[in-house]
DNA sequence: CCGTGACCTTGATTTAGGTCAATGCCGCCA
DNA sequence: TGGCGGCATTGACCTAAATCAAGGTCACGG
Protein backbone atom coordinates (compact mmCIF):
# COMPACT_ATOMS: atom_id res chain seq x y z
CA UNK A 1 0.00 0.00 0.00
CA UNK A 2 1.08 3.60 -1.18
CA UNK A 3 0.79 6.23 0.40
CA UNK A 4 -1.22 9.28 -0.87
CA UNK A 5 1.71 11.49 -1.28
CA UNK A 6 4.26 8.59 -2.86
CA UNK A 7 1.15 8.10 -5.31
CA UNK A 8 0.45 11.71 -6.28
CA UNK A 9 4.18 12.62 -6.90
CA UNK A 10 4.84 9.55 -8.99
CA UNK A 11 1.36 10.66 -10.93
CA UNK A 12 2.38 14.40 -11.27
CA UNK A 13 5.71 13.30 -12.40
CA UNK A 14 4.62 11.22 -15.28
CA UNK A 15 1.20 13.26 -16.09
CA UNK A 16 2.13 16.84 -14.67
CA UNK A 17 4.67 19.15 -15.95
CA UNK A 18 7.49 19.80 -14.40
CA UNK A 19 7.18 23.27 -14.32
CA UNK A 20 3.48 23.75 -12.71
CA UNK A 21 3.52 26.30 -9.61
CA UNK A 22 2.84 24.83 -5.95
CA UNK A 23 -0.63 26.45 -6.08
CA UNK A 24 -1.59 24.59 -9.45
CA UNK A 25 0.01 20.85 -7.96
CA UNK A 26 -2.44 21.78 -5.01
CA UNK A 27 -5.49 22.42 -7.15
CA UNK A 28 -4.57 19.17 -9.13
CA UNK A 29 -3.62 17.34 -5.67
CA UNK A 30 -7.13 17.93 -4.15
CA UNK A 31 -9.01 16.61 -7.07
CA UNK A 32 -7.54 13.40 -6.88
CA UNK A 33 -9.14 10.77 -4.31
CA UNK A 34 -7.35 7.59 -3.39
CA UNK A 35 -8.49 4.53 -3.21
CA UNK A 36 -7.14 2.17 -1.87
CA UNK A 37 -9.04 -1.51 -3.16
CA UNK A 38 -8.17 -5.36 -2.70
CA UNK A 39 -8.16 -7.46 -5.44
CA UNK A 40 -11.63 -8.07 -7.64
CA UNK A 41 -13.30 -5.01 -6.39
CA UNK A 42 -15.34 -3.25 -8.44
CA UNK A 43 -14.95 1.09 -7.97
CA UNK A 44 -18.05 2.45 -7.07
CA UNK A 45 -17.48 5.46 -9.78
CA UNK A 46 -20.78 8.01 -10.34
CA UNK A 47 -21.93 7.16 -13.48
CA UNK A 48 -22.80 9.82 -14.40
CA UNK A 49 -19.57 11.58 -15.45
CA UNK A 50 -16.40 10.77 -17.22
CA UNK A 51 -13.16 10.07 -15.02
CA UNK A 52 -10.17 10.13 -14.83
CA UNK A 53 -8.27 6.94 -12.95
CA UNK A 54 -4.40 6.52 -12.56
CA UNK A 55 -2.81 3.43 -11.63
CA UNK A 56 -0.51 3.51 -8.44
CA UNK A 57 0.01 0.01 -8.50
CA UNK A 58 -2.12 -3.66 -9.04
CA UNK A 59 -4.03 -4.16 -12.23
CA UNK A 60 -6.95 -2.69 -13.31
CA UNK A 61 -9.84 -3.80 -16.16
CA UNK A 62 -12.63 -1.31 -17.63
CA UNK A 63 -15.39 -3.53 -18.03
CA UNK A 64 -18.09 -2.44 -20.89
CA UNK A 65 -21.39 -3.97 -20.48
CA UNK A 66 -24.48 -5.47 -22.48
CA UNK A 67 -27.36 -6.92 -21.62
CA UNK A 68 -28.11 -9.88 -20.38
CA UNK A 69 -25.24 -10.20 -18.29
CA UNK A 70 -22.53 -10.31 -21.05
CA UNK A 71 -19.41 -8.09 -20.71
CA UNK A 72 -16.37 -7.19 -22.43
CA UNK A 73 -13.56 -6.43 -20.78
CA UNK A 74 -12.60 -3.19 -23.11
CA UNK A 75 -8.49 -2.29 -21.46
CA UNK A 76 -6.87 -3.70 -18.73
CA UNK A 77 -4.51 -1.02 -17.18
CA UNK A 78 -0.93 -1.16 -15.13
CA UNK A 79 0.89 0.93 -12.75
CA UNK A 80 1.58 4.00 -14.00
CA UNK A 81 -1.16 4.20 -16.42
CA UNK A 82 -3.95 6.96 -16.96
CA UNK A 83 -7.09 5.50 -17.41
CA UNK A 84 -10.43 7.23 -19.38
CA UNK A 85 -13.43 6.04 -18.08
CA UNK A 86 -16.62 6.94 -19.45
CA UNK A 87 -19.48 7.51 -18.11
CA UNK A 88 -22.75 5.20 -18.46
CA UNK A 89 -24.25 5.49 -22.50
CA UNK A 90 -25.69 2.95 -23.97
CA UNK A 91 -23.79 0.84 -22.22
CA UNK A 92 -22.36 1.13 -18.87
CA UNK A 93 -18.88 0.86 -17.61
CA UNK A 94 -16.83 -0.24 -14.56
CA UNK A 95 -13.52 -0.03 -13.67
CA UNK A 96 -12.32 -3.41 -11.05
CA UNK A 97 -9.21 -4.30 -9.82
CA UNK A 98 -7.70 -7.30 -10.59
CA UNK A 99 -5.40 -7.64 -7.70
CA UNK A 100 -4.82 -5.62 -4.74
CA UNK A 101 -4.43 -1.94 -6.20
CA UNK A 102 -4.08 1.80 -5.10
CA UNK A 103 -5.20 4.31 -7.72
CA UNK A 104 -6.33 7.85 -8.18
CA UNK A 105 -9.45 8.72 -9.21
CA UNK A 106 -10.21 12.29 -10.37
CA UNK A 107 -13.38 13.71 -11.99
CA UNK A 108 -12.54 14.44 -15.74
CA UNK A 109 -14.58 17.51 -16.19
CA UNK A 110 -12.89 19.01 -13.29
CA UNK A 111 -9.52 18.10 -14.31
CA UNK A 112 -9.59 18.92 -17.67
CA UNK A 113 -11.17 22.37 -16.29
CA UNK A 114 -7.95 22.70 -14.43
CA UNK A 115 -5.75 21.56 -17.26
CA UNK A 116 -7.74 23.49 -19.75
CA UNK A 117 -5.12 26.63 -20.02
CA UNK A 118 -2.12 24.56 -20.20
CA UNK A 119 -0.71 22.86 -23.04
CA UNK A 120 1.33 19.84 -21.65
CA UNK A 121 -1.45 18.67 -19.58
CA UNK A 122 -3.59 18.50 -22.47
CA UNK A 123 -0.52 16.86 -24.42
CA UNK A 124 -0.28 14.69 -22.09
CA UNK A 125 -3.71 13.67 -22.02
CA UNK A 126 -3.73 13.63 -25.49
CA UNK A 127 -0.95 10.86 -25.46
CA UNK A 128 -2.82 9.09 -22.96
CA UNK A 129 -6.01 9.07 -25.19
CA UNK A 130 -4.38 8.38 -28.62
CA UNK A 131 -2.84 5.34 -27.07
CA UNK A 132 -5.85 4.22 -25.66
CA UNK A 133 -7.36 4.34 -28.93
CA UNK A 134 -4.94 2.54 -30.80
CA UNK A 135 -5.19 -0.66 -28.87
CA UNK A 136 -8.73 0.13 -28.82
CA UNK A 137 -8.50 0.01 -32.63
CA UNK A 138 -6.12 -3.32 -32.85
CA UNK A 139 -8.70 -4.82 -30.36
CA UNK A 140 -11.34 -3.92 -32.80
CA UNK A 141 -9.52 -6.34 -35.41
CA UNK A 142 -8.77 -8.86 -32.93
CA UNK A 143 -12.63 -8.92 -32.42
CA UNK A 144 -13.85 -8.86 -35.62
CA UNK A 145 -11.75 -10.75 -38.02
CA UNK A 146 -9.44 -13.05 -35.88
CA UNK A 147 -10.00 -16.69 -34.83
CA UNK A 148 -9.48 -17.96 -31.18
CA UNK A 149 -5.86 -18.95 -31.49
CA UNK A 150 -4.93 -15.62 -32.94
CA UNK A 151 -6.61 -13.73 -30.32
CA UNK A 152 -4.71 -15.71 -27.90
CA UNK A 153 -1.69 -15.46 -29.63
CA UNK A 154 -2.17 -11.52 -30.16
CA UNK A 155 -3.26 -11.14 -26.67
CA UNK A 156 -0.03 -12.60 -25.11
CA UNK A 157 2.50 -11.12 -27.53
CA UNK A 158 0.72 -8.05 -25.83
CA UNK A 159 1.12 -8.69 -22.72
CA UNK A 160 4.80 -9.72 -22.73
CA UNK A 161 5.36 -6.34 -24.45
CA UNK A 162 3.09 -4.54 -21.73
CA UNK A 163 4.41 -6.60 -18.26
CA UNK A 164 6.22 -9.17 -19.77
CA UNK A 165 9.82 -9.61 -17.88
CA UNK A 166 13.06 -11.83 -19.14
CA UNK A 167 14.30 -14.33 -16.96
CA UNK A 168 17.09 -17.25 -18.60
CA UNK A 169 16.52 -15.58 -22.15
CA UNK A 170 12.89 -16.46 -22.13
CA UNK A 171 9.57 -13.95 -21.45
CA UNK A 172 7.60 -14.83 -18.73
CA UNK A 173 3.93 -13.31 -18.07
CA UNK A 174 2.70 -13.05 -14.82
CA UNK A 175 -1.02 -12.67 -15.57
CA UNK A 176 -2.84 -10.83 -12.86
CA UNK A 177 -6.41 -11.53 -14.75
CA UNK A 178 -8.40 -14.64 -14.41
CA UNK A 179 -9.12 -17.14 -17.54
CA UNK A 180 -12.54 -15.46 -17.46
CA UNK A 181 -10.89 -11.93 -17.84
CA UNK A 182 -8.90 -13.28 -21.08
CA UNK A 183 -12.01 -14.64 -22.20
CA UNK A 184 -14.21 -11.60 -21.62
CA UNK A 185 -11.16 -9.33 -23.47
CA UNK A 186 -11.04 -11.54 -26.37
CA UNK A 187 -14.73 -12.20 -27.03
CA UNK A 188 -14.53 -15.92 -26.10
CA UNK A 189 -15.76 -18.20 -23.37
CA UNK A 190 -13.25 -19.38 -20.77
CA UNK A 191 -13.49 -23.17 -22.13
CA UNK A 192 -12.01 -21.83 -25.55
CA UNK A 193 -9.63 -19.45 -23.77
CA UNK A 194 -8.33 -23.04 -21.61
CA UNK A 195 -8.48 -25.52 -24.94
CA UNK A 196 -6.16 -22.60 -26.74
CA UNK A 197 -3.18 -22.43 -23.91
CA UNK A 198 -3.99 -26.38 -24.40
CA UNK A 199 -2.89 -26.16 -27.94
CA UNK A 200 0.02 -23.68 -27.53
CA UNK A 201 0.99 -25.58 -24.83
CA UNK A 202 1.16 -28.80 -26.71
CA UNK A 203 2.81 -27.11 -29.85
CA UNK A 204 5.46 -26.09 -27.10
CA UNK A 205 5.08 -22.28 -27.78
CA UNK A 206 4.61 -21.64 -24.53
CA UNK A 207 4.88 -23.01 -21.04
CA UNK A 208 2.48 -22.21 -18.34
CA UNK A 209 3.59 -22.38 -14.63
CA UNK A 210 0.58 -22.51 -12.28
CA UNK A 211 -2.65 -20.76 -12.66
CA UNK A 212 -1.27 -17.37 -13.86
CA UNK A 213 2.45 -17.43 -14.83
CA UNK A 214 3.23 -18.08 -18.83
CA UNK A 215 6.73 -18.66 -20.75
CA UNK A 216 6.76 -17.70 -23.77
CA UNK A 217 9.32 -20.50 -25.30
CA UNK A 218 9.15 -18.94 -29.04
CA UNK A 219 8.21 -15.69 -29.30
CA UNK A 220 8.23 -16.26 -33.11
CA UNK A 221 6.27 -18.70 -33.55
CA UNK A 222 3.55 -16.68 -31.44
CA UNK A 223 3.78 -13.82 -33.15
CA UNK A 224 3.16 -16.10 -36.45
CA UNK A 225 0.12 -17.08 -34.94
CA UNK A 226 -1.15 -13.92 -34.14
CA UNK A 227 -2.29 -12.75 -37.65
CA UNK A 228 -0.49 -10.09 -38.03
CA UNK A 229 -0.26 -8.59 -41.55
CA UNK A 230 3.34 -9.84 -42.56
CA UNK A 231 4.00 -8.13 -46.21
CA UNK A 232 3.25 -4.66 -47.35
CA UNK A 233 0.17 -3.98 -48.43
CA UNK B 1 -16.43 19.18 -55.48
CA UNK B 2 -15.22 21.94 -53.06
CA UNK B 3 -12.52 24.94 -53.24
CA UNK B 4 -9.39 24.56 -50.90
CA UNK B 5 -10.26 27.73 -49.18
CA UNK B 6 -14.00 26.46 -48.60
CA UNK B 7 -12.67 23.40 -46.93
CA UNK B 8 -9.73 24.75 -45.00
CA UNK B 9 -12.54 27.57 -43.88
CA UNK B 10 -15.33 25.11 -43.09
CA UNK B 11 -11.77 23.20 -40.94
CA UNK B 12 -10.72 26.15 -39.07
CA UNK B 13 -14.32 26.93 -38.04
CA UNK B 14 -14.66 23.47 -36.37
CA UNK B 15 -11.33 22.66 -35.48
CA UNK B 16 -9.38 25.90 -34.91
CA UNK B 17 -9.73 28.68 -32.07
CA UNK B 18 -11.50 31.75 -33.39
CA UNK B 19 -8.90 33.71 -32.03
CA UNK B 20 -5.88 32.51 -34.10
CA UNK B 21 -3.94 34.73 -35.85
CA UNK B 22 -3.76 35.26 -39.41
CA UNK B 23 0.39 34.02 -39.51
CA UNK B 24 -0.71 30.99 -37.42
CA UNK B 25 -3.65 30.26 -39.62
CA UNK B 26 -1.61 30.26 -42.41
CA UNK B 27 1.03 27.69 -41.12
CA UNK B 28 -1.89 25.27 -40.56
CA UNK B 29 -3.13 26.20 -44.43
CA UNK B 30 0.66 25.45 -45.53
CA UNK B 31 0.01 21.48 -44.18
CA UNK B 32 -3.38 20.78 -45.93
CA UNK B 33 -3.13 19.03 -48.32
CA UNK B 34 -6.54 18.73 -50.17
CA UNK B 35 -7.31 15.62 -51.74
CA UNK B 36 -10.47 14.99 -53.90
CA UNK B 37 -11.11 11.59 -54.72
CA UNK B 38 -13.63 9.46 -56.19
CA UNK B 39 -15.63 6.95 -54.84
CA UNK B 40 -13.99 3.77 -53.35
CA UNK B 41 -10.86 5.12 -53.13
CA UNK B 42 -8.31 4.07 -51.10
CA UNK B 43 -5.73 7.09 -50.13
CA UNK B 44 -1.85 7.19 -50.94
CA UNK B 45 -0.94 8.27 -47.13
CA UNK B 46 2.50 7.55 -46.56
CA UNK B 47 2.22 4.18 -43.63
CA UNK B 48 5.30 5.45 -41.74
CA UNK B 49 3.50 8.17 -39.85
CA UNK B 50 0.35 9.09 -38.20
CA UNK B 51 -2.23 11.71 -40.42
CA UNK B 52 -4.78 13.36 -39.21
CA UNK B 53 -7.93 14.06 -41.95
CA UNK B 54 -10.58 16.47 -41.96
CA UNK B 55 -13.73 15.25 -44.13
CA UNK B 56 -15.22 18.42 -46.02
CA UNK B 57 -17.83 16.33 -47.72
CA UNK B 58 -18.81 12.48 -48.82
CA UNK B 59 -18.02 9.89 -46.25
CA UNK B 60 -15.08 7.90 -45.74
CA UNK B 61 -13.87 4.46 -44.08
CA UNK B 62 -10.71 3.56 -41.93
CA UNK B 63 -9.90 -0.16 -42.22
CA UNK B 64 -7.25 -2.25 -40.54
CA UNK B 65 -5.47 -5.26 -42.22
CA UNK B 66 -4.75 -8.62 -40.83
CA UNK B 67 -3.30 -11.42 -42.70
CA UNK B 68 -5.36 -13.03 -44.91
CA UNK B 69 -7.04 -10.38 -46.76
CA UNK B 70 -8.72 -9.91 -43.28
CA UNK B 71 -10.45 -6.55 -43.34
CA UNK B 72 -11.77 -4.88 -40.54
CA UNK B 73 -13.70 -1.26 -40.50
CA UNK B 74 -12.65 0.35 -37.63
CA UNK B 75 -14.51 3.51 -38.30
CA UNK B 76 -16.35 5.40 -40.51
CA UNK B 77 -16.28 8.71 -40.63
CA UNK B 78 -18.71 12.08 -42.37
CA UNK B 79 -18.53 15.58 -43.53
CA UNK B 80 -17.20 17.90 -40.66
CA UNK B 81 -14.77 15.18 -38.63
CA UNK B 82 -11.87 14.64 -38.02
CA UNK B 83 -10.06 11.44 -38.00
CA UNK B 84 -6.73 10.67 -36.49
CA UNK B 85 -5.12 8.10 -39.32
CA UNK B 86 -2.39 5.97 -37.48
CA UNK B 87 0.94 4.75 -38.82
CA UNK B 88 1.23 0.67 -39.52
CA UNK B 89 2.32 -0.91 -36.71
CA UNK B 90 1.38 -5.08 -35.92
CA UNK B 91 -1.33 -4.16 -38.43
CA UNK B 92 -1.59 -1.84 -41.22
CA UNK B 93 -4.28 0.82 -41.74
CA UNK B 94 -6.18 2.41 -44.64
CA UNK B 95 -8.11 5.44 -45.46
CA UNK B 96 -11.01 4.63 -48.45
CA UNK B 97 -13.93 7.02 -49.78
CA UNK B 98 -17.13 5.84 -50.00
CA UNK B 99 -18.44 8.38 -52.21
CA UNK B 100 -16.67 10.80 -53.75
CA UNK B 101 -15.31 12.62 -51.12
CA UNK B 102 -13.17 16.35 -50.28
CA UNK B 103 -10.41 15.61 -47.45
CA UNK B 104 -7.73 17.61 -46.10
CA UNK B 105 -4.78 15.59 -45.20
CA UNK B 106 -2.50 16.36 -42.30
CA UNK B 107 0.94 15.17 -41.05
CA UNK B 108 -0.03 14.68 -37.44
CA UNK B 109 3.50 14.95 -35.95
CA UNK B 110 3.44 18.29 -37.65
CA UNK B 111 0.42 19.33 -36.79
CA UNK B 112 0.78 18.76 -33.16
CA UNK B 113 3.88 20.74 -33.06
CA UNK B 114 2.69 23.66 -34.62
CA UNK B 115 -0.57 22.95 -32.05
CA UNK B 116 1.94 22.18 -29.01
CA UNK B 117 1.58 25.74 -27.49
CA UNK B 118 -2.06 26.03 -27.68
CA UNK B 119 -4.92 25.18 -25.83
CA UNK B 120 -7.54 25.26 -27.40
CA UNK B 121 -6.74 23.22 -30.08
CA UNK B 122 -5.03 21.04 -27.79
CA UNK B 123 -8.64 20.54 -26.65
CA UNK B 124 -9.88 20.03 -29.77
CA UNK B 125 -7.72 17.68 -30.87
CA UNK B 126 -8.57 15.75 -27.58
CA UNK B 127 -12.30 15.67 -27.55
CA UNK B 128 -11.41 14.39 -31.30
CA UNK B 129 -9.19 11.42 -29.88
CA UNK B 130 -11.83 10.92 -27.03
CA UNK B 131 -14.86 10.84 -29.01
CA UNK B 132 -13.39 8.43 -31.76
CA UNK B 133 -12.07 6.10 -28.34
CA UNK B 134 -15.83 6.15 -26.80
CA UNK B 135 -17.15 4.79 -30.57
CA UNK B 136 -14.25 2.68 -30.85
CA UNK B 137 -15.11 1.08 -26.93
CA UNK B 138 -18.93 0.56 -28.41
CA UNK B 139 -17.43 -1.33 -31.23
CA UNK B 140 -15.29 -3.87 -28.99
CA UNK B 141 -18.60 -4.50 -27.22
CA UNK B 142 -20.46 -5.02 -30.21
CA UNK B 143 -17.76 -7.27 -32.20
CA UNK B 144 -16.70 -9.12 -28.43
CA UNK B 145 -20.54 -9.92 -27.43
CA UNK B 146 -23.15 -9.15 -29.77
CA UNK B 147 -25.41 -11.72 -31.96
CA UNK B 148 -25.70 -10.85 -35.52
CA UNK B 149 -29.22 -8.91 -34.99
CA UNK B 150 -27.92 -7.02 -32.36
CA UNK B 151 -24.88 -5.76 -34.46
CA UNK B 152 -26.67 -4.68 -36.97
CA UNK B 153 -29.44 -3.11 -35.14
CA UNK B 154 -26.48 -1.48 -32.74
CA UNK B 155 -25.25 -0.15 -36.42
CA UNK B 156 -28.46 1.37 -38.19
CA UNK B 157 -29.42 3.48 -33.98
CA UNK B 158 -25.71 4.35 -34.55
CA UNK B 159 -26.11 5.71 -38.18
CA UNK B 160 -29.69 7.15 -37.91
CA UNK B 161 -27.61 9.38 -34.84
CA UNK B 162 -25.23 10.27 -37.21
CA UNK B 163 -26.56 11.02 -40.54
CA UNK B 164 -30.26 10.21 -40.31
CA UNK B 165 -32.37 12.81 -41.69
CA UNK B 166 -36.19 13.10 -40.05
CA UNK B 167 -38.96 12.61 -43.31
CA UNK B 168 -42.59 12.10 -42.50
CA UNK B 169 -42.16 11.74 -38.91
CA UNK B 170 -39.72 8.79 -39.70
CA UNK B 171 -35.95 8.43 -39.99
CA UNK B 172 -34.24 7.75 -42.86
CA UNK B 173 -30.85 6.40 -43.69
CA UNK B 174 -28.97 7.11 -47.21
CA UNK B 175 -26.43 4.25 -46.16
CA UNK B 176 -22.68 5.42 -47.80
CA UNK B 177 -21.62 1.75 -47.79
CA UNK B 178 -22.18 -1.32 -49.30
CA UNK B 179 -22.84 -4.24 -47.51
CA UNK B 180 -19.47 -5.53 -47.62
CA UNK B 181 -18.33 -2.73 -45.85
CA UNK B 182 -20.97 -3.17 -43.25
CA UNK B 183 -19.85 -6.95 -42.85
CA UNK B 184 -16.31 -6.05 -41.98
CA UNK B 185 -17.49 -3.43 -39.78
CA UNK B 186 -19.42 -5.62 -37.64
CA UNK B 187 -17.48 -8.69 -38.28
CA UNK B 188 -19.55 -10.34 -40.27
CA UNK B 189 -20.10 -11.89 -43.63
CA UNK B 190 -21.80 -10.14 -46.08
CA UNK B 191 -24.63 -13.02 -46.41
CA UNK B 192 -25.16 -12.68 -42.45
CA UNK B 193 -25.72 -9.05 -42.99
CA UNK B 194 -28.41 -9.20 -45.22
CA UNK B 195 -30.36 -12.13 -44.57
CA UNK B 196 -30.58 -9.51 -40.60
CA UNK B 197 -31.88 -7.14 -42.75
CA UNK B 198 -34.29 -9.36 -44.20
CA UNK B 199 -35.09 -10.53 -40.37
CA UNK B 200 -35.67 -6.90 -39.43
CA UNK B 201 -37.84 -5.94 -42.82
CA UNK B 202 -39.85 -8.79 -42.18
CA UNK B 203 -40.53 -8.00 -39.08
CA UNK B 204 -41.62 -4.86 -39.94
CA UNK B 205 -38.66 -2.71 -38.27
CA UNK B 206 -36.88 -1.39 -41.00
CA UNK B 207 -37.85 -0.66 -44.69
CA UNK B 208 -35.02 -0.91 -47.68
CA UNK B 209 -35.30 1.30 -50.12
CA UNK B 210 -32.97 0.32 -53.13
CA UNK B 211 -29.63 -0.89 -51.70
CA UNK B 212 -28.86 2.16 -49.64
CA UNK B 213 -31.96 3.58 -48.29
CA UNK B 214 -33.26 2.48 -44.84
CA UNK B 215 -36.24 3.81 -43.31
CA UNK B 216 -36.33 3.35 -39.87
CA UNK B 217 -39.85 2.28 -39.14
CA UNK B 218 -40.09 1.64 -35.58
CA UNK B 219 -36.97 2.82 -33.79
CA UNK B 220 -37.64 1.62 -30.37
CA UNK B 221 -38.02 -1.94 -31.91
CA UNK B 222 -34.62 -1.39 -32.85
CA UNK B 223 -33.02 -0.26 -29.92
CA UNK B 224 -34.64 -2.99 -27.85
CA UNK B 225 -32.98 -5.78 -30.55
CA UNK B 226 -29.90 -3.80 -30.31
CA UNK B 227 -28.48 -5.26 -26.91
CA UNK B 228 -28.51 -2.18 -24.89
CA UNK B 229 -28.03 -2.23 -21.12
CA UNK B 230 -31.71 -1.37 -20.11
CA UNK B 231 -31.42 -1.33 -16.04
CA UNK B 232 -28.65 0.42 -13.97
CA UNK B 233 -26.44 -2.12 -12.48
C1' DC C 1 -35.08 2.51 -72.33
C1' DC C 2 -32.47 -1.50 -72.23
C1' DG C 3 -28.52 -4.42 -71.24
C1' DT C 4 -24.96 -5.61 -68.23
C1' DG C 5 -22.22 -6.26 -64.33
C1' DA C 6 -21.76 -5.52 -59.67
C1' DC C 7 -24.02 -6.06 -55.62
C1' DC C 8 -27.45 -8.21 -52.89
C1' DT C 9 -30.44 -12.02 -51.42
C1' DT C 10 -31.65 -16.69 -50.51
C1' DG C 11 -30.83 -21.58 -49.76
C1' DA C 12 -28.05 -25.83 -48.40
C1' DT C 13 -24.34 -27.35 -45.86
C1' DT C 14 -20.26 -27.02 -42.84
C1' DT C 15 -17.63 -25.60 -38.89
C1' DA C 16 -15.54 -22.89 -35.13
C1' DG C 17 -16.60 -21.96 -31.02
C1' DG C 18 -20.37 -22.14 -27.54
C1' DT C 19 -22.87 -24.85 -24.13
C1' DC C 20 -23.38 -28.41 -20.88
C1' DA C 21 -21.24 -31.54 -17.83
C1' DA C 22 -17.72 -33.69 -15.19
C1' DT C 23 -13.18 -33.90 -13.30
C1' DG C 24 -8.82 -31.97 -11.88
C1' DC C 25 -5.74 -28.92 -9.69
C1' DC C 26 -3.88 -24.80 -7.40
C1' DG C 27 -3.27 -21.91 -3.70
C1' DC C 28 -4.88 -20.20 0.45
C1' DC C 29 -5.76 -20.53 5.25
C1' DA C 30 -6.43 -23.15 9.42
C1' DT D 1 0.59 -29.42 5.69
C1' DG D 2 -3.68 -30.83 4.57
C1' DG D 3 -8.32 -29.85 3.23
C1' DC D 4 -11.39 -27.04 0.69
C1' DG D 5 -13.31 -23.96 -2.59
C1' DG D 6 -12.84 -21.65 -6.62
C1' DC D 7 -10.69 -21.72 -10.91
C1' DA D 8 -9.08 -24.30 -14.89
C1' DT D 9 -9.21 -28.20 -17.95
C1' DT D 10 -11.21 -31.70 -20.73
C1' DG D 11 -14.83 -34.09 -23.24
C1' DA D 12 -19.40 -34.65 -25.77
C1' DC D 13 -22.64 -32.32 -28.16
C1' DC D 14 -25.03 -28.21 -30.22
C1' DT D 15 -25.79 -23.94 -32.74
C1' DA D 16 -24.96 -19.35 -34.83
C1' DA D 17 -22.76 -17.78 -38.34
C1' DA D 18 -19.48 -18.99 -42.13
C1' DT D 19 -18.99 -21.05 -46.44
C1' DC D 20 -20.42 -22.63 -50.81
C1' DA D 21 -23.61 -22.06 -54.49
C1' DA D 22 -27.22 -20.23 -57.23
C1' DG D 23 -30.37 -16.61 -58.50
C1' DG D 24 -32.23 -11.99 -58.41
C1' DT D 25 -32.17 -6.92 -58.79
C1' DC D 26 -30.57 -2.39 -58.93
C1' DA D 27 -28.25 1.45 -61.11
C1' DC D 28 -25.45 3.15 -64.51
C1' DG D 29 -23.83 3.74 -69.42
C1' DG D 30 -24.96 3.37 -73.95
Amino acid sequence: MMTFAEQFDRFAQLHLPAHLGDDAILRFRSLARPVDAARDVALGLDEGSDHLVFVSSGAIKLVAHASAGRNQVVAFHFPDELVVVPARAEHSYTLSTLRKSDLLVFDYASFADLARGDPAILRSLLDTARSSLSRSREKSLTLGRKTATERLASFLVGMAHRIGVEREGLIFIDLPMSRRDIADSLGLTIETVSRQFTILRDLGIVRTVGKSGVQLVDLRALEARAGYLTEAA
